[in-house]
RNA sequence: GGCGCUAUCGUCUAAUGGUUAGGACAAGUGGUUUUCAUCCACUAAAUCGGGGUUCGAUUCCCCGUAGCGCUACCA
């Protein structure tokens, strides 16, 4: 049985490497209908984030990205626990580093170390002034008995206090002794087969002098305790993943398998970062990024199906995703091609479905959507559905169906024309309007009128169309007269189509 | 500095020991059109460098270069 896990740490944000990591892990464990788990990594007591835990299981679950054990969504909207391997916070499960630390270190597989910040930042400067690199010493591996024990009282003698700063803790640290020989080999599904000399690895902190373990000791005991079969987690993590086989075979346990995925990209090619942008999945979802082309995206950044098909919804993926598939370099987040994969879902959606979803996004803009009918609203979006990148758009694309538009007057005159022909033309269309009974205000009974009327008084389409269409929207760019007047007047009633041209007539007067 | 990973159009990528190196986004041009968008057609755009192996290498190997990652009592 395939069992996979996502495994963030609650930074109180969801980053979209973070995203992706969690759509292939859960990609790969449904492909192979296998168990997928989420685990939250809390164990830095210096970096909790109000509300982080929350935050991350609802993101989660909008995007789709189910778990079978660890957090979810109540239907109330709390967030429960569940599954036979927990808990699945970190935080709470110290005792059980507690108890492996403790066998290493029975076994002299691991080694208290006393040392303070200060001699280990000295000792790090030391190293990097003769260019050597920086490692520790392994001063205290050497340490007798007799010395530990002293070493232990005066530690506890120090207590808590603040004198020392805060590498005078309660408790010395434990670090993991590793082999100075030989060597460890990685056998990643992704890059293959990479060597480590056991020489060039760092003797790591395993318990932190507050007793919660670092990332190396929890990570391994929790796989292995929860049952992982593949670890599959963003290719920063390669360098450590020695210490981690090193540390899976001091405790006797058979290690995972590993899955490091190639890094998303800022512009400039280094690690995607807060700082050059948007990184947050929360952030997109506000823009209006809708989650099927966040997933959709996401998915493509380092995976492909090696078919021409682009467009892909969850269930495609979960069909077709592969390992074997993912390429092992780095890849860019491109924005723009995100805002095409938008627009191609936006366009995927029903009429009725987009005005739904467009509602937060009017209502943001000010615009109090319970006072339109729907059929209104839904006119609307179908307007605006082919021209829409994302949903934050609307507002202010779509204003002057619900206010009278504000404009230039002369934005109403076509490149081809001119003032004084302009407020003839509107002036004939004025009264057409108040002859055209009111179910010819349908758009394509509106359109024949309007081109009949064109034909009938010798005027030329641009001239007519243009300021028509201005007169009704007040924007230089905007969908096309005849929708837009169908729709208002569906929304707004024929007299409103009446009001906007005689204002169009005064402004030019 | 050490260790590791990576290298095809601007970007995401496909392909093969032999191809006119393909597609998509973005860009540009043209068509449709009152504007924008959509749509359609077209254009420009890439195998990091040097050595091997081979009849032949973008593909396999080595070296170099570059970029990135890691190098914490952070994950």
């Amino acid at each position: 049985m395939v069992r996979t896990r996502f495994a963030p740490s609650p930074t109180g944000f969801v980053h979209i490497g973070s995203l992706r990591t969690a759509l292939f892990s859960f990609l790969f464990a449904r492909h192979h209908g296998g168990q997928h788990v989420l685990r939250v990594e809390d164990t830095d007591q210096n970096r909790l984030v109000e509300g982080a835990l929350e935050n991350l299981v609802h993101v989660m679950n909008q995007m789709g990205i189910e778990f079978d054990e660890g957090f979810y969504v109540t239907d109330d909207g709390s967030i429960k626990e569940r599954g036979g391997h927990g808990p699945y916070l970190q935080s709470k499960r110290l005792e059980i580093y507690q108890k492996y630390a403790k066998q290493l270190m029975d076994e002299g597989k691991a080694y208290y170390c006393f040392c303070s910040e200060e001699r280990l930042e000295e000792l790090r400067k030391e190293q990097t002034a003769l260019k050597k690199p920086p490692m520790y010493d392994r001063h205290c591996k050497k340490l007798s008995a007799d010395e530990i024990k002293s070493k232990i009282e005066e530690f506890s003698a120090k207590g808590g206090s603040a004198s020392g700063g805060k590498s005078a803790g309660k408790r010395p640290v434990i670090r993991f002794a590793i082999p100075n020989e030989g060597q460890t080999v990685i056998h990643d599904l992704i890059y293959g087969d990479i060597t480590y000399e056991n020489k060039v690895l760092d003797d790591q902190v395993i318990i932190k002098s507050d007793g919660f373990p670092t990332y190396h000791l929890a990570v391994v005991v929790d796989d292995h305790l929860m049952e992982i079969t593949h670890v599959i987690r963003g290719e920063e993590w390669l360098p450590s993943t020695p210490k981690h086989i090193l540390i899976y075979q001091a405790l006797g346990w058979q290690p995972t398998q590993f899955a490091h995925l190639p890094l998303i990209l800022n512009p400039d090619k280094s690690k995607l970062s807060k700082r050059q942008g948007d990184v947050a999945v929360e952030d997109f979802l506000k823009k209006g990024y809708l989650k099927e082309a966040l997933i959709n995206f996401v998915a493509f950044l380092g995976w492909n199906p090696k078919t021409e098909q682009e467009i892909f919804s969850l269930n495609d993926l979960i069909a077709q995703f592969d390992l074997a598939k993912i390429n092992k370099s780095g890849a860019v987040f491109d924005l723009n091609k995100l805002d095409w994969i938008n627009g191609q879902y936006i366009k995927l959606k029903t009429d009725a479905a987009l005005a739904e979803l467009l509602k937060p996004y009017w209502q943001e803009y000010g615009t109090k959507t319970e006072k339109f009918s729907g059929a209104f609203l839904t006119a609307i979006a179908a307007l605006e559905k082919e021209r829409l990148k994302k949903l934050s758009e609307i507002g202010e694309r779509t204003a002057y169906f619900f206010k009278a538009p504000d404009y230039a007057p002369e934005l109403l005159v076509w490149k081809k024309s001119d003032k004084e022909k302009t407020k003839s033309v509107l002036s004939d269309l004025l009264e057409l309007f108040k002859n055209l009974p009111e179910a010819d205000y349908a758009k394509e009974k509106l359109e024949l009128a309007i081109k009949k009327f064109i034909v009938d008084k010798n005027y030329d389409n641009g001239s007519v169309l243009w300021p028509f269409r201005v007169a009704i929207t007040g924007l230089e760019k905007s969908p096309g007269p005849f929708e837009a007047a169908a729709v208002l007047a569906l929304g707004l009633g024929k007299t409103e189509i009446l009001q906007r041209i005689e204002t169009a007539i005064k402004k030019l007067s």
